[in-house]
DNA sequence: CGTATTGTTGAGCGTAGTCAAAGTTAGTGG
DNA sequence: CCACTAACTTTGACTACGCTCAACAATACG
């Protein structure tokens, strides 16, 4: 349950076994989601935290006129509602993607473990200075390159950061996403993704079909999608 | 010169005496910067950190069709490589938006600080919080809103985060942003921007003309541009 | 005062959006 | 296990928002 979390930080910080015994001896409470389940709700005061024991969840924001922007995604490893839970209010949604199981702390016992372990705070400061860089990384995807490169890109970091966890060099996965949360993802519609896809398939660099992705040419794929990993700050 | 930073802290974390002391303690360097001069570059490793002391600066990054997104702008009082010195290597650009000066500090003396006060550390932390919630405000602006509200919500947030460092609740600042920049900030082209702000001229919210920004109907604007303040977390 | 940068305008175009309907897959309960 | 339903995917025709290109005007700057 812990072998991701701990496989990411040590690409980051030097834990002892002290500080590791120390997060595995939280008392974490396992709590699953169902597809598209809200786990934080924008506008609540996150109690608990927690991190991703199985599946994926995904940050969004719904704005006025109705429509959805999903701000990243998240896998197994990582802590979801930090940021929330550290503010009054919570400023942005959590949803799961597909089913997901997480293991969540209380507010509380997480500050007492900072607190008695600063390793393990720089830990997780080191994690959320990550996902700014890959909300940066978002910002620019969304704002400066066309659909097919926007699409291609998605996939690159999704795939590359769950290499970086030890998932393996597969080039299968399972990966529920929908052409909607795509589209959400990237600022295109449904139908757009939907062509998108197809032309991809077409190229032979990927296939995406019934919560499954196939990797055909990852040299491909990461050349459409513009796609340089450094961002993410994978040491080595 | 440490009154923004201190006056943007107070309202997150308290700080004693002996913290502000610390901090303006340090062997700060002032640097002077030209419009559009590089402050950090992509790929460097900063040796360096600092905040502005005057005028602004933004973030940036150039994608392969030679197309610049810029990811934040930044004002008095904000650090603005923090997360690239904590880093091996930068992953961004930053750049003066019109003249600026920043006060610099050694990545070392840094970490030094940090430690011996772990109170600046948080609140340091707590900036890069409040920092990757306006990253995510971003990909929302420029994945789901229209160009007249992707503009409006960006005047809103800058406008919004100088009054909460108490520069006054003034209607007119002096904003040296060219067209071209607002352009690479929202997603759009210079040409589109120069149209959107025709209308909102005309519609009687803004005028941007030489450097000078001028609202003229502050409640309109918000409105326009779909703008809720709570992710920027000003406290009260 | 001359030059570079920035702002403005117009005409035509294209990428992605909209709407609507049919086809497919997955999920649920009888 | 099948039937029914909801969710998701695919297709086609049409539309529109914002882009491109190009030229000119205004401003800032050295």
């Amino acid at each position: 349950m812990f072998g991701p979390v701990f496989r990411r930080w040590s690409k980051k910080i030097e834990l002892s076994e002290a500080d590791r015994q120390a997060v595995m001896g939280q008392r974490w409470t396992l709590r699953s989601f169902r597809k598209s389940e809200y786990i934080v709700r924008e506008g609540s005061s996150a109690t608990e935290c927690g991190f991703i024991v199985g599946g994926y969840a995904y940050r969004q924001k719904v704005v006025e006129s109705g429509a959805r922007q999903i701000m990243s995604i998240h896998i197994p490893g990582e802590f979801v509602d930090l940021q929330n839970s550290l503010f009054a209010k919570a400023d942005h949604n959590v949803q799961s993607l597909g089913a997901s199981t997480l293991a969540m702390l209380s507010r509380r016992d997480l500050t007492a473990l900072i607190d008695q372990h600063p390793a393990v705070g720089r830990a997780l400061w080191l994690d959320t200075l990550v996902d700014a860089a890959i909300f940066r990384e978002w910002v620019v995807n969304v704002g400066r390159r066309d659909s097919r490169t926007r699409v291609s890109h998605l996939i690159c970091e999704h795939v590359s950061r769950l290499q970086a966890v030890g998932a393996g060099t597969e080039l299968e996965f399972q990966f529920p996403i929908t052409q909607l949360e795509l589209a959400d993802c990237t600022g295109l519609t449904a139908v757009h993704v939907n062509r998108v896809l197809q032309d991809l398939r077409q190229q032979e660099l990927i296939e995406l079909r019934n919560g499954k992705l196939r990797i055909l040419d990852w040299t491909g794929l990461q050349r459409t999608g513009a796609f340089d990993k450094s961002y993410l700050h994978h040491a080595a």
